[in-house]
RNA sequence: GCCCCCGUAGUCCAACGGGCAGAGACACUUCGUCGAGAACGAAGAGGCUGCAGGUUCGAAUCCUGCCGGGGGCACCA
């Protein structure tokens, strides 16, 4: 008998499919008279190129275990599904085929929803969304007008990033070692200017409420989100140029090395250098800096490459010793980054001892760490030690030595404490057409001026093919009669901003919505968010942890300011699912290296595909499909299909009367799946479930056959266990044991304590740490008890000897072991 | 270069706060059943837990070093 005999998953696929469209088993309830508890699951909702793949399938199957866990305790679950579907893919095959994006857009769309539909993720629906659609970026748009009103959306001239291929420039987290994040293109430097977000104000905030995360979200996440803000802590310095009128201030987290300072450096591309640089060194300046600015942004991110930089021909002035120190210009200091200059410390900072090493400047030992002399060796010294030639901090440690010199430093009002952040501000704005509108009006008179709440949203306009092609500005400038238009201040003839949003703004919010996607009055229903909110699962891919969930964090803090909400992190927990790859490599369409989710869905059906994700590993760790067995779960899943069948206990069978055996089994497999579950461990609860398989089949075949209530009880437990993980095979045995759909209703069931004790275990009898016998005792078995039954024991006396005994170490009832004297 | 995670059977993976190395799956061997199959049921084999030390009565588990794999950061003063 083949599966396909007994069990064929197109048409259980098809026949629930429909069945649960009618009853709609995961609905959320939002009125709020319903007292049951609430959970929110949520996806990383997916953008719409093409069909679902089986990276999908992975997050998807992952994602609606506890959702399905939290239907089946009875919860009120919100599990809701909908599109990020702003952005370039559309643009690009819009002008492909000379078609307005959305075409595109909607009807992969359309695609990708069947295929969930099929699928069968827990989803809810009703509250499906699309970040295109005008009623959804309507309350960007105005979400945005919040941000501007508060000063957190500002424009600025500057160095931005660009990326020549998809012609737009980038935020720095969209830039991965030089490259675009997106399509991999080297990231060109040009000065334009662009809208920001301020979350820069937000840096302490978004580091230090990491505490709330901490066990919560995986490790690496919150460790790159903090090497990203990159908080650093130290002193403001401020020296005297000779000749300019300024003193220059310098960020360093070493104020205690100050007397060590023996040269000072500008970043070369920062105006500071042009301007303090010395006639008679200005033609090496600029062929410098010519040579600086033609430099990739690769070449400057090499940390092997030997230091460059050029004299400037002035002095500074050491604030703490008056000494007259060189300024150079050069590469490895960084203009955007503290003040754009620094005191160098050759020989307690690796990079100005390379510096200094290259051009012969002075290395001057101020911390005696007790190792090598910097100046000999090359290895600038680091650590703590004892101050020495640096006058009245001579003699105290490293840690004191900061304290003192910024005290010092702020009596005389040459410097002050100081925080430094990596993190800049989020650019926001993007040259491209397929994106939310920027609601701001440009008018010669009044400048800058929001959109009224009411004129919102700012529409697209309709551009479609040969009009998007990228021409390094906005398409939409292009649309002349979109352009121009009224200021809403004065009335006069003004211009619409022609730069669209970062795709990041729209999904900086969509769990918000989700919970009241309909809402006319504003972005969301306060009232809404705060019974649902913050989200209580988080599901998503790693590739995120520093852009989405960054920047949702940050959204979240200002709508918290903005009194909109009352918590100040969305997600509370957080998933990052592992990657489907295929022999050790990653899929890819372009090396043929692919599976189709598709053709594995028609070759075993939808439960097969989410079983072998959810049972080859640990969510978090990828997926090689070459060693998952997709036959080995039909088998599983026809192995539960019979047993369903066979069953012959009519139901409400009383199972107080059933087999003790298979029972025990039972409830132990409730338990351990229960916390394996709870534990995300789901590899290890389908395990547990294989094993009460493996049980209730023996108990039908060579135990007290199929009539007994236990085997009822085993087959109930093993549906309603199953539809976390098979929603299908769990839907059809539940039917097949005569209970009504839906099985995701039928209720968690609980282990019985009773049954989880045995009435015997066997102990491990150890002499020397080596096993030399087994008692059969009872669990609840006293200690010296214990001990005088293993000491009584032939083979414990045979394998002790005629030595006598030093110690015995009892752990009832597991294990007793003898130490010979 | 610095930091984090991980090395268990041929393979994917279990093993709770140190206590019998094995739950489950794939592959392998054997047996039974039958409608004779790439079906169903059962049994079995397989290990210096990456290596070397240490702590302990007892270590896959804790500590140190090394080797191997993965990830993050890498002129951020």
């Amino acid at each position: 008998m083949a599966p396909s005999d007994s069990y064929d998953p197109r048409a259980v696929q098809d026949k629930w499919q429909a069945r649960w469209a009618e009853i709609e088993p995961y609905r959320a309830e939002e009125s709020a008279d319903d007292s049951r508890e609430r959970r929110y699951a949520l996806d990383m909702f997916p953008y719409p190129s093409g069909d679902l793949h089986m990276g999908h399938a992975e997050a998807f199957a992952i994602g609606d275990v506890p959702a399905r866990y939290w239907f089946q305790r009875g919860y009120n679950v919100l599990h809701p599904i909908g599109w990020d579907s702003f952005g370039l893919p559309a643009e690009n095959a819009a002008i492909k085929r000379n078609e307005h994006p959305a075409k595109w857009t909607y009807a992969n769309i359309e695609t990708q929803a069947a295929s969930f539909h099929r699928y069968a993720p827990s989803f809810d629906w009703s509250r499906r969304l699309h970040t295109s659609d005008p009623e959804y970026y309507k309350w960007t748009q105005w979400l945005f007008l919040r941000f501007y009103e508060r000063g957190l959306a500002y424009r600025k001239g500057g160095q931005v990033n660009w990326c020549p291929n998809d012609q737009t420039v980038l935020a720095n987290e969209q830039v991965v070692g030089g490259h675009c994040e997106r399509c991999g293109a080297l990231v060109e430097r040009r000065t334009l200017t662009q809208w920001y977000f301020r979350i820069t104000d937000y840096a302490d905030r978004l580091l230090d409420d990491m505490a709330q995360l901490e066990g919560r979200w995986p490790d690496r996440v919150l460790l790159m989100q903090r090497n990203w803000i990159g908080r650093s802590t130290g002193a403001d310095v401020q020296f005297v140029i000779e000749g300019r009128a300024e003193p220059v201030t310098v960020f360093t987290t070493r104020p205690d090395t100050l007397y060590g300072a023996t040269f000072f450096v500008v970043a070369a591309d920062a105006p500071l250098a042009a301007e303090i640089c010395a006639p008679e060194q200005r033609a090496e300046f600029e062929a410098y800096r010519e040579q600086v600015s033609r430099e990739s942004e690769i070449d400057r991110l090499s940390t092997e490459r030997e230091k460059t930089g050029v004299f400037l021909g002035r002095y500074a002035i050491n604030p703490v010793n008056g000494e007259r120190i060189p300024v150079w210009a050069s590469d490895y200091v960084l203009a955007e980054y503290g003040h754009g200059a620094i005191m160098a410390v050759p020989a307690h900072d690796q990079r100005d001892l390379d510096f200094a090493r290259r051009f012969g400047l002075p290395v001057r030992v101020v911390v005696d760490t007790g190792e090598a002399d910097p100046a000999q060796t090359g290895v600038a010294t680091a650590g703590d030690g004892r101050l020495v030639n640096s006058g009245p901090l001579d003699g105290l440690g490293k840690a004191d030595a900061i304290a003192r010199a910024i005290e010092v430093l702020e009596s005389k009002s040459l410097g002050k404490a100081s925080v430094n952040y990596r993190l800049r501000d989020w650019l926001v704005s993007r040259q491209r057409f397929w994106g939310c509108p920027i609601p701001i009006v440009h008018c010669a008179s009044c400048g800058e001026v929001p959109v009224p709440d009411e004129d919102l949203p700012v529409r697209l306009p309709d551009l479609r093919g040969a009009d998007l092609a990228p021409k390094g500005t906005s398409p939409l400038a292009a649309a002349g009669d979109w352009v121009d238009t009224a200021c809403p201040r004065c009335g006069g003839p003004a211009t619409r901003d022609t730069d669209t949003m970062d795709t990041f703004v729209d999904s900086s919010w969509y769990y918000f919505r989700y919970c009241s996607p309909d809402y006319a009055d504003g972005p969301f229903d306060p009232e809404q968010v705060r019974t649902w909110m913050p989200v209580d699962q988080y599901t998503g891919g790693v590739e995120h942890a520093i852009l989405h969930l960054l920047y949702s964090r940050f959204f979240t803090k200002v709508l918290h300011d903005m009194g909109m909400v009352d918590f100040t992190e969305p997600f509370t927990r957080l998933l990052n699912q592992g990657q489907v790859i295929l022999n050790g490599k990653a899929m890819s369409k372009s090396t043929g290296n692919l599976v189709d989710l598709g053709d594995q869905i028609a070759e075993y059906g939808v439960d097969v595909v989410r079983l072998a994700m959810l049972f080859s590993g640990p969510p978090e760790d990828d997926i090689d499909w070459a060693d998952v067995s997709p036959q080995g779960m039909a088998k599983f899943l026809a192995r539960v299909h019979r047993i369903a069948a066979e069953t012959a206990a009519p139901a409400g069978a009383d199972p107080a009367a059933g087999d003790v055996t298979l029972r025990r089994a039972t409830h132990r497999v409730i338990d351990e799946a229960t916390t394996m579950v709870e534990a995300q461990r789901f590899n290890v609860a389908i395990a547990r479930i294989m094993e009460l398989v493996s049980a209730t089949r023996k108990a039908i075949d060579s135990g007290p056959g199929a009539a007994d209530p236990a085997v009822r009880e085993a087959a109930e437990t093993i549906a309603i266990l199953l539809s976390l993980f098979a929603p299908y095979t769990a839907e059809e045995a539940w039917e097949a044991l005569g209970r009504q759909a839906p099985v995701i209703r039928a209720g968690w069931p609980s282990a019985d304590p009773a049954l989880l004790v045995e009435d015997q275990v066997t102990c491990v009898v150890q002499v020397a740490g080596k096993v030399r016998d087994r008692l059969e005792v009872p669990p609840g078995i006293a200690a010296d008890e214990l001990e005088r039954l293993a000491l009584a024991s032939d083979k414990v006396r045979a394998a002790l000897g005629d030595g006598g005994v030093r110690k015995v170490i009892v752990r009832a009832p597991k294990i007793v072991n003898i130490v010979p004297a």
